[in-house]
DNA sequence: GGGGACAAAATTGCATACAATTGAGGCGGG
DNA sequence: CCCGCCTCAATTGTATGCAATTTTGTCCCC
């Protein structure tokens, strides 16, 4: 799904070409510098150029690739800085939405979010990677949905898709799923019990090492 | 200037036109709701339909107008609740930098945000609407480039121009020039001393107050 | 062998043409 | 008088065609 995107009633051309490609970019198909070019696009999708630009344009809003005019398009290729940028920020919107949420969530979503998380103790012990990651998505997303504010949840996740790029792999790194799970502990804790303090110093926490390992990430692949 | 967009080298028709249609939304020429037909604006500015459809895309993902497949585009026009999340959003994004900025600010940067405060002292005192209002964006935007975060402060301007529509006429109220000024004191005050938390919750307090601002505004013209 | 100018090919930007869906208005029946 | 259906105009979605700029490849000269 993508932010913003225009409300679905029989999605256009443009919208399911903007998805695939959004696919494409996110499962690492089109890794970062890969061109966009629209009559390849076009042909491979069996449509003309129009929808193929239109979808380009959507996708370039929401900072998933680069346009210049004349120049096309590219899959964005951030600079480490500019990827340092967006895991901050990223942080900083999940830390405010764990804050809102931990002042706004209803006992009833509360209670859901601890049973996620429960259940996620398990796959965490199991070594589950995959089913872990997709638990992640999802507990991530109650969260933002706990914050009762639409456009900073939408951010958080626009964002969330953005860092996907460059965090490939995170959860493969030794002892990340038991680590993680354990700092959504805390986090949990924190927003049912109201603390809404709390629960922002324990989600910027929680995410300031997501990028660490990042890092760590980046370093090995460049050496 | 528009969030995300692209990187203007000879900017395209249909960039103008994006920044031609959303000034026309921000000055209050399109007012929320109405409809924005292709071929009227097409004529209008003098080109073919194509740019025009470009240029709604990339507003709609900016949330300035909603566009729906085979039903067009028209405004956004949001219900009260709405208004109130993006009142709520920007007032969090607003803290989120003035707290970023009291930690990561440079000597300069602090001292001109104390400078360009100071003017404003005086054009508060003196009544100056108008200077006042133009002098206290740039305040703004000041504080979300001392994020050093581009993603943040771009997202922060994006949700100040989204709620622009909807907050017409704030500063003429009684007093808001003065007390919006004492405000910005605390804020300074707070980043200056690399005050973290105290930036933060100033920065909130200012922006909540103007959305109260707005409320009382709402109200009276529902009247 | 390296570098620059020119030409051709490729690619983007825009316009026009066509198709398809929606919404409105009219018409007839109840 | 009201309701449903049908038809048609209006509007959006998509395709194609053309113009302009960028890029690439080649040739010539140094």
């Amino acid at each position: 799904m993508q932010t913003g995107m225009r409300t679905d009633t029989s999605p256009t051309l443009a919208d399911k070409l903007a998805t695939a490609i959004a696919d494409g970019i996110l499962n690492g198909t089109l890794p970062p510098g890969e061109r966009l070019d629209e009559v390849g696009l076009a042909e491979q999708h069996g449509v003309s150029r129009t929808p193929v630009r239109e979808a380009l344009r959507q996708l370039a809003m929401s900072g998933l690739i680069d346009m210049r005019p004349r120049k096309g398009a590219i899959v964005s290729k951030a600079t480490p800085e500019e990827i340092e940028s967006l895991f901050v920020a990223m942080a900083e919107m999940e830390a405010t939405c764990a804050r809102l949420a931990a002042m706004s969530m209803t006992p009833i979503e509360r209670r859901r979010l601890q049973a996620r998380h429960e259940s996620m103790v398990a796959l965490a012990a199991a070594g589950e990677t995959e089913a872990y990651s997709d638990a992640n998505v999802a507990f991530h997303s109650a969260i933002y949905a706990g914050a009762h504010n639409a456009p900073l949840a939408e951010y958080a996740m626009s964002l969330r898709r953005r860092v996907g790029p460059f965090r490939r792999a995170q959860f493969r790194m030794d002892g990340r799923l038991l680590r993680s799970n354990q700092e959504h502990d805390a986090v949990v804790r924190a927003i049912l019990t109201g603390d809404a303090a709390g629960a922002h110093a324990a989600m910027i926490h929680h995410v300031s090492l997501v990028e660490d390992a990042f890092e760590a990430f980046a370093a090995i692949n460049a050496a």
